[in-house]
DNA sequence: ACCCAGGGTCATA
DNA sequence: TATGACCATGGG
């Protein structure tokens, strides 16, 4: 209980504040977080600058848009194709329920099991949108956070929703705290071991950025 | 030449 | 329920 608190606060003290969600609205923190969807995110970078400048980072600009062009802005951000659809779809759904500020009426359960309900929008993806662009207390899990917590001894849990729940229930419900332990998280699946970062024990030799971040 | 990246869907057993 | 194939670009 204490120790998920702690391993946060090794890890703010070590890599500092992430300052998380990049992006200046709550459309294109959306946008990123179906882009980054197994990608990195500088490739993520790439794909909006291409929609911005092509004036198509918006939600009615991207249901008009070509889907042939709308996947040559996406390309860089690779599965080009499938990210075109999924954003689609998406933005479909964002105007259908009408923009940002309908949605944010709706409590916290209701808005994700909607934005679940999206063809292409995962529980992962739909926590991003849910924390950062929504700003609600949910706690965003992904491979990173469970080779972190695994291997800290922390938990056993591996599916999705148990593991969300267990750190929900562990820490305070404060959209800052899960904003910021998300970002650390990723800051540090980032920095381990680069040369092998599949390596059984990599993240437990003193040298390791892990081991120094989290303990 | 390989491995990886801020996942999700679909088919199969 | 639980794997595996598939999607695809760019950096190390």
């Amino acid at each position: 209980m204490r120790d998920f608190l702690t391993v946060f606060e090794r890890l703010l003290a070590h890599f500092g504040p992430q300052h998380w969600w990049p992006g200046e609205t709550p459309f294109e923190i959306m946008v990123g977080a179906i882009l980054t969807q197994n990608t990195a995110w500088s490739n993520v970078e790439r794909a909006i600058a291409n929609l911005r400048a092509a004036g198509a980072l918006d939600a009615r600009a991207i249901v008009a848009a070509d889907p042939e062009r709308l996947a040559v802005w996406l390309r860089p951000s690779g599965y080009f194709n499938v990210k075109a659809r999924r954003l689609r779809a998406f933005c479909r759904w964002y105007l259908a329920e009408g923009g940002f500020e309908a949605l944010r009426r709706q409590d916290t359960p209701a808005l994700r099991r909607a934005l679940l309900a999206v063809q292409g929008i995962g529980p992962e993806t739909a926590d991003d949108i849910l924390l950062y662009a929504f700003e609600r207390p949910v706690f965003v899990v992904d491979a990173y956070t469970r080779r972190l917590f695994s291997r800290l001894g922390l938990t056993d849990t591996q599916a999705y929703e148990p593991l969300r729940a267990e750190l929900e229930a562990a820490l305070p419900r404060d959209v800052a705290l899960f904003n910021e332990y998300h970002a650390l998280i990723v800051q540090q699946g980032k920095s381990v071991c680069r040369p092998r970062p599949r390596c059984a024990d990599c993240c437990l030799r003193a040298e390791c950025a892990f081991r120094r971040a989290a303990g």
